[in-house]
DNA sequence: GCTGTCAAGTTGGTGG
DNA sequence: CCACCAACTTGACAGC
């Protein structure tokens, strides 16, 4: 039965779904179902470069099993046919053919939520109950969000190591800039009786107990402004104190930097935070 | 025999 | 109450 015809039997209308959809709507052929090679003629929707579906048509040419999912239901007739349930207990699971999975994942492209009209259309094309069409359907989207989950994590890894060996370069820079502070100290400090008569007195009592300091702070002063507003937008104390500062040495966090420094990832992650944690877009906590 | 994949079952939550 | 969904589990199967 061509898909038209189930289509004027059931009153439904083919401009519920885009034109290629009616492409997807044959029923498999007998010769589908024993795993021939799919017919040569593709929609335009039909991904034939996405990774999943060539790896699963690999594997489905791979394994000879087949499944028509009418076969449990055959001897139903009429109104039943179609029925939401036509589970039988005792029946083994098997594999849909391939081209009612090429049929399902095009479709799932056109939307991964199932209307229950369109999820009749594909049963009576495919030759599938509807309740097989929904958890298909249901594994589907399963298995999008693990794979989107791998992905997610992928990211969130690269930009963890990029972080890392970012703050291990700013502790060896910071570890290095205190060595220097210690020995401009002790230059100074090894000099002063041999300096100290009237004008310099007056200079030392005004200055302050670490002149090196305050040279490293206003060579900080730019950086440690860009940092301040990141530290407080993430919730943390901003250090006003010398000790604070000389935590954050020659941070280049700069508006606009592409590489991932400090800014960045936090940006980055509150971001895609959106996207990676459902939770965030539908809930408020307050 | 072990493991991975997939279809289907189960359970608990949610919205109409 | 019902339908739907996500998450988890189970059972069947293929490949190694």
């Amino acid at each position: 039965m061509s898909l038209d015809h189930q289509m004027a039997c059931n009153g439904m209308s083919s401009s519920f779904f885009p034109p290629n959809f009616i492409l997807q709507m044959q029923p498999p052929t007998e010769n589908e179902h024993q795993h021939q090679p799919p017919p040569s003629t593709l929609s335009p929707f039909l991904p034939t470069n996405n990774q999943d579906l060539r790896g699963m048509a690999t594997m489905l040419s791979k394994r000879s099993m087949s499944f028509c999912g009418r076969e449990p239901c055959e001897e139903m007739t009429g109104d039943d046919e179609f029925s939401d349930d036509c589970s039988h207990a005792g029946e083994k699971k098997r594999r849909l053919n391939m081209e009612q999975v090429r049929t399902l994942e095009k479709n799932f492209e056109l939307g991964n939520k199932l209307e229950p009209e369109r999820k009749m259309q594909l049963a009576r094309a495919l030759g599938l109950q509807p309740r097989q069409i929904a958890i298909w359907f249901q594994n589907r989207r399963a298995r999008w969000k693990t794979k989107q989950l791998e992905k997610d994590f992928g990211v969130l890894k690269r930009q963890f190591e990029s972080l890392r060996s970012e703050n291990d370069a700013l502790q060896a820079h910071n570890k290095k800039l205190q060595a220097e502070i210690l020995a401009l100290r002790g230059t100074r400090e090894a000099s002063e009786p041999i300096n100290l008569n009237k004008e310099t007195e007056g200079s030392c009592s005004n200055r302050s107990e670490n002149s090196s300091d305050i040279k490293l702070d206003i060579s900080r002063t730019s950086a440690i402004q860009h940092a301040r507003p990141l530290f407080s937008a993430i919730g943390r104390p901003v250090g006003n104190s010398r000790t604070h500062e000389l935590n954050f040495p020659s941070m280049k966090i700069e508006h606009g930097t592409p590489d991932d420094n400090f800014c960045n990832i936090f940006c980055n992650i509150d971001d895609q935070s959106a996207a990676f944690w459902p939770w965030s877009e539908h809930h408020n906590f307050h």
